[in-house]
DNA sequence: GAACTAAATGCAATAGAATTGCAATAGTCA
DNA sequence: TGACTATTGCAATTCTATTGCATTTAGTTC
């Protein structure tokens, strides 16, 4: 829950380099106010009510990661799915995803839970960039 | 790599529980042949020129994971990747696996470097079956 | 505030991965 | 060998994601 203002996504999207869209608004604005990555489809559902088209939507999702202000995860479903970059984040540090396998529903682990872990690893297998947990889920 | 005899895999296929038909060896000849992890198109291009329909293809790819013939990996690109199961890793109980976003290398990590860090989620937010890690393995 | 220009949008069409239904075929077992 | 059933091939479909192009709109300038 990163509730932005209306004003303050303006000012987001002009320093970023992007025109203040009506589309573009509305798509970060669900986006902050979700707690979980949303896939393509789910917000264009969300803001065809609003008339906006579903190409657009998919467009300025992709424009948004370009500058950084979304972050596209692909979490072992074959969906991209969407996130705020959080600007208090150190330096975008991603953090790690649970899925259920069975209803697909996506939450948001705290980075510091795996920290350890992922520093451990660093130095056998590589540089980790991204963590992912699959299971059940509570009601499921 | 690790090339297997056409009558062993017939016995590995068997004791599956799935019939040795030329598809399936031809798959998991290739794939025993195979460095690196394969993508439906590259199997079933490769496979065509037997007279191997690409359905079939893809379908036997997901069938010899179901019985842990093989393992599907997802590098982020959204296409999914095939690799065979080396016999002596059956074995053990599932574990964490590295994906090497570049290579496509899956390489497994000790169960017990991640086991506080499951229990840990265990009761926030699931039971959890599955743990991969993403990133840039030593090699690349 | 009106006019201008490049960026952004909407719509239709397309690409490509993956899946499904069904009739025909081919392993397996007795 | 013969029968039973898993498997295959083909056509069609679903679904995610992308592209081309004419139209609209945000942001700038006067």
């Amino acid at each position: 829950m990163n509730e932005v203002s209306h004003a303050s996504i303006k000012v987001l999207l002009r320093e970023a380099g992007l025109r203040a869209t009506t589309a573009r608004i509305s798509t970060l604005t669900l986006m902050s106010r979700s707690s979980k990555p949303l896939s393509h489809a789910e917000v264009a559902m969300e803001l065809e009510s609003l008339g906006i088209d579903k190409v657009t939507v998919f467009r300025n999702l992709n424009d948004l990661v370009g500058v950084n202000l979304l972050r596209r995860a692909e979490l072992g479903d074959h969906i991209w799915r969407f996130e705020l970059v959080n600007k208090d984040e150190e330096e975008c540090s991603p953090h790690p995803h649970f899925v259920c396998v069975d209803c697909g529903t996506v939450s948001c682990i705290d980075a510091n839970s795996v920290k350890d872990v992922k520093f451990d690893f660093a130095n056998h297998v590589g540089a980790i960039t991204e963590i992912l947990f699959r299971g059940h889920c509570k009601d499921c």
